[in-house]
DNA sequence: GACCTTCTGGGACAAACGTCTTAGGATACG
DNA sequence: CGTATCCTAAGACGTTTGTCCCAGAAGGTC
């Protein structure tokens, strides 16, 4: 009885992020930016994605104009948090840090995003170390 | 022409994850495996999803007994790579910082975790401070 | 040798994915 | 109005995934 939740597959992602850039777009639109990002797609597919995406209530379209004009009913954000969090259940244990340790052995960070990573655990760490909280 | 990497959906992940804790495993033992974790599934669910993890080449079995002995021809390591590396292309656009960035904002890591990564970042930080080296 | 038990092999089948075709409505323009 | 253009609706169609049934081989038991 419980519907599961919406599964987001690969090509429909595409369309989405392009959503997510662009804040809204048409069929066209999208598919001249997915065409500039080298993606060969026909019309009729990103049409079609763009409608199966609707049809998940992840996307909305504004049907006012000619051409409808789709609006993401979904983040990005949201749309991260539950692939790594399913990433970590699936493949980790449950244990984010075991991601961000394999992570980090084997890519080089961005300098600036090692220097916030660094900073952010300190935070993280003062809080820890004072059991000043409930 | 190029016959693209072999996908490895979820259900086949949890046969080859039961295969990785294990070492190796028949049918019957895995599913045994599964039934404890409450995976409710039938014998020969469990004999398909191995037969074609064989036949994407990340199993290999052992055919001299009764029943066959499946062994995973793919490390847990690879798995997590791949999948880690396909998650920060998709979603992090490419930037593994990011990704540690939104998980660190979202779990608390447990103690042991955070300071291995605090340890591993001190590492990678004074080796691209001090050049000296090569 | 007849009978269980346990396997493998070979489908089966619906749902989801990936991609495209075709038909037909609305708009634009001479 | 006639025609070219762009759009949606509908659905086609092959592949992959998720799940299972059944027939028949191999081995154990009395």
């Amino acid at each position: 009885m419980a519907k599961r939740p919406p599964t987001i597959p690969d090509s429909e992602l595409d369309v989405l992020k392009v959503l997510w850039d662009r804040g809204k777009g048409t069929v066209r639109e999208v598919l001249d930016t997915l065409k500039d990002a080298g993606r060969q797609w026909s019309y009729a597919t990103v049409a079609t994605l763009l409608d199966r995406l609707e049809q998940k209530g992840l996307v909305t379209s504004d049907r006012s104009e000619l051409a409808f004009v789709y609006t993401p009913a979904i983040a990005e954000q949201e749309v991260r948090r539950k692939r790594l969090d399913s990433l970590v259940d699936k493949l980790y244990e449950g244990e984010p840090g075991l991601l961000v340790l394999h992570l980090l052995q084997q890519h080089r960070l961005a300098p600036e995003h090692a220097r916030e990573v660094r900073s952010l655990l300190e935070q993280l760490d003062s809080e820890t170390d004072s059991p000043a909280r409930g």
